[in-house]
DNA sequence: TATATTATTGCAACAAACCGCAAAAACACG
DNA sequence: CGTGTTTTTGCGGTTTGTTGCAATAATATA
């Protein structure tokens, strides 16, 4: 393999993963360490990536990617952390949209090996960077505001549709009133969610508990966990204890 | 065998398997290094492939996608400038993905009203900016390579479809072979986004002019416009001009 | 702090590139 | 045809590029 090769086949890596082990590319590319730490500080001088202690990190990473616009970002990674445990080897997964998603998307391990239907565009742009992971993107009408598909299209494929598991985040959660949403077409798309998945998940950060909103997505009982950044047994959690829904 | 055989042999050799070993070169053609160094030296000279120790690339083999340091991204951003001048309120447009396409959306007026179909999740998401732009996303198996949506569900998507006019970059073209492609998949998606518009616009960079690869998409004629960052009476361009492209 | 992992540096072996030169082939032209 | 010129090619010697190794320094992790 030329040199250039294996330069480009770095820059693949990184712009995927946002970051390489030096291990692991000396096990992909099958040379010394040597070179491949080489190959990184030839890379980090044309300033295409960041070199750092074990690896390199991709550009983009840090410039473009600002972590501080995300509201309530530490709440959404321990969701996200809690959300991956729900996930293993072979599954089909159904995905909508929003920053808990794609954190959740994020925090998923390396090698994990499923298939995700999801509606985001941004999901599935971060999906791709799992070598094992197979991304279907549903399409449709595109919304503005909560940058997913959605219409009659995309209902009509998800009606084709059986997932292992649906995760979701959501506006609102109420113990009696269930999951409710502002908008009818959301609120149509969400139902053709849950009716495509076996178990659903709710991600949802602990302020957006115990609020109704107009349209009603589905009782309290058809979701099969519910995912906040709080404990377990935290008292604002024991109203949607029960024996279908399981909190995480 | 004469020089201008073993030059083409070279070149046939790049465009199929992207690159080429002096060594090998050397053993198959039967002459010495030093012949086929300078062989390589020339071809680089006009700008046909790639010279790097040990052998050369083709110069489409800049298969990695970059978000961070958009390569040429000047000349793309002259592309794109031109490309904006199709567009007219009310339009149908389908486009693809890849970086010129996404530098073209980022260049239009502000408050352009038209129909965008797209295969491209990260063009969707740009193309959302607009106030007065429909997005329809065309959903499928996502591509982890050239990040667009492909696949028998695109394609039957894209056949109930009829565009005013097709956006699609491309990473290689030529007088007589027209717009090639390396990979199987991605040349269906073209030929299918071909058929479902009127008229075609390839965005290209002149790096990627005069060179064909394994599989064919169409011909020179079923292109409409041919937009690169050259003046339109460059003489890179004069081989591509007919009755039936115009070259902007 | 101790221990393991990762970086750095100089070095040697090898491969490839470069340079000048000369032989051979192709070409131009009277 | 012959002769001078240009182009092409291969060879030897030299320089540069690439890679892996070993010893040492720096850094992470518990």
């Amino acid at each position: 393999m030329l040199k250039k090769e294996r330069h480009d086949f770095i820059m693949r890596q990184i712009n995927l993963h946002n970051r390489v082990l030096t291990s692991d590319l000396v096990q992909l590319l099958n040379v010394s360490e040597d070179t491949i730490r080489r190959d990184l500080q030839e890379l980090s001088d044309e300033g295409l990536l960041f070199k750092v202690h074990g690896g390199a990190l991709s550009k983009s990473y840090h410039s473009s990617f600002d972590d501080s616009t995300v509201y309530a970002r530490d709440s959404k990674i321990i969701i996200a952390k809690k959300a991956t445990g729900l996930i293993t080897d072979g599954m089909v997964v159904l995905t909508g949209g929003g920053t808990t998603i794609l954190e959740f998307v994020k925090q998923l391990p390396q090698n994990i090996a499923a298939t995700f239907f999801t509606i985001s565009p941004l999901v599935a742009v971060e999906l791709a960077k799992y070598d094992n992971i197979e991304v279907i993107l549903i399409g449709g009408l595109f919304s503005k505001n909560s940058q997913v598909t959605y219409g009659g299209q995309v209902i009509t494929q998800l009606a084709e549709l059986k997932a292992d598991l649906c995760l979701m985040g959501t506006s609102a959660i109420h113990p009696e009133e269930g999951l409710t949403d502002t908008y009818w077409e959301i609120n149509q798309l969400k139902k053709a969610m849950l009716a495509s998945s076996k178990k659903t998940a709710v991600l949802c950060i602990s302020e957006k508990l115990d609020i109704a909103l107009r349209l009603r997505v589905c009782p309290i009982e058809s979701i099969s966990y519910l995912i906040t950044e709080l404990d377990q047994d935290h008292e604002s959690l024991t109203r949607y204890q029960n024996r279908e829904v399981h909190i995480l």
